[in-house]
DNA sequence: TGTACATCAGTGAACGCGCGTTCACTGATGTAC
DNA sequence: TGTACATCAGTGAACGCGCGTTCACTGATGTAC
């Protein structure tokens, strides 16, 4: 037992080098959701948390793992948040309004990992995939429990799909040259949202 | 006059050539839509169309030159597919089940560039998201026209969205690591669609 | 309390490789006579 | 019809650069006595 906390607590502790990988997830989600998966090298994602590339290795097994962290990271994130908002139907509604905002629009770095990344993570290996199910459905289920608490089964489609709505939207609008058509898009899609979530 | 026609014809004559260019242009849509726009090199896009890097850029100044082609003929080559179809409601629900089917989940090289490449696309150059731009709102009025032709300028945004909820519901069926849990949400997909579209 | 040693988070140069792009060239085709 | 020349689509090597990954090392921190 004295040598179990001795282990704990050994040199400068397991904090820091814990504290530290959790400031290169964080940096490197901003990166990824603003640049693309592809897009961000390994030194960039360094030099973001202020480090140099060699370290990386210290932290992850490699950029797949990083990516992988990062994934659940974001998506535990965007639970925390609806968690937050989805107590009852005007919550639903807020989150549904926040979410196709101009300003969630306008700043993919700070926004949404599945409106950012959705069809690079459909193109990750398996390990990535898994990650993201399971970073999904944890917040699926928590809505779908909350909106429906005696027939949370059946809304968990109605919740998932409604997810798959928001993110294409805010994907087509980012994606469109026309500032006006994009936001008369999101507009629209707030009402296709809420329609599906009241059926 | 004879030197214009001279000039017409000369040499292999211009179709070789522009031939070549369509061949690189259909080849690299697949491989993009597979890989993603990051994911592909000129030598690999090249070699998908027989030849070797070098001639690349006496067919385009640029990848952002041929990304953007690509956009376009996708595209273009969707309407087509769109037009053929959405000659009344009943087409218009045999396109949503096209679109929302296992078959084009499981085949994104021959399938929508929106699902393969929509993120990636929102982080282009201007030029790109212009052609982007062009050729979804192309086909879009013309569905927009078919389904409502005495108030087509409404039914724009609904059809807008309903695509948007297409492409999004596809993007997350490819993401999901669980099968089933991919073939239900494709299905309640067709559903929320369906409900959109006759809104 | 002070000194010698062990630990280990982080550094930065290097690895081979593929990237987008350029360019001197080849060789098949078409033109001129 | 046959030969000499011009055209130009396509070749393939090379450019500098950034990629993901490895590794010998540094130096601040913590431990032992």
């Amino acid at each position: 037992m004295a040598r179990r906390l001795e282990e704990r607590m050994a040199r400068y502790g397991k904090e820091h080098k814990e504290a530290t990988r959790q400031r290169i997830t964080e940096t490197a989600g901003r990166r990824l959701k603003r640049d693309g998966i592809d897009g961000s090298g390994v030194a960039t994602l360094m030099a973001d948390a202020g480090l140099t590339n060699g370290a990386f290795y210290a932290h992850f097994d490699s950029k797949d793992d990083l990516v992988a962290t990062v994934v659940a990271d974001q998506l535990r994130g965007q639970r925390e948040w609806l968690s937050s908002l989805a107590t009852d139907r005007a919550g639903v509604e807020r989150i549904v309004r926040e979410y196709l905002s101009p300003a969630h629009r306008d700043n993919p770095g700070e926004g949404c990992p599945s409106a950012a990344l959705l069809d690079e993570i459909g193109r990750c290996p398996d390990a990535t995939k898994q990650a993201y199910t399971d970073g999904v459905l944890a917040f699926i289920d928590d809505i779908a429990a909350q909106l429906a608490p005696h027939d949370p089964e059946s809304a968990r489609m109605t919740v998932l799909s409604a997810y798959a709505l928001m993110v294409g939207t805010m994907q087509l609008a980012r994606a469109l040259a026309d500032p006006k058509l994009s936001d008369q898009l999101l507009e629209q899609g707030i009402q296709n949202a809420l329609t599906v979530l009241n059926t």
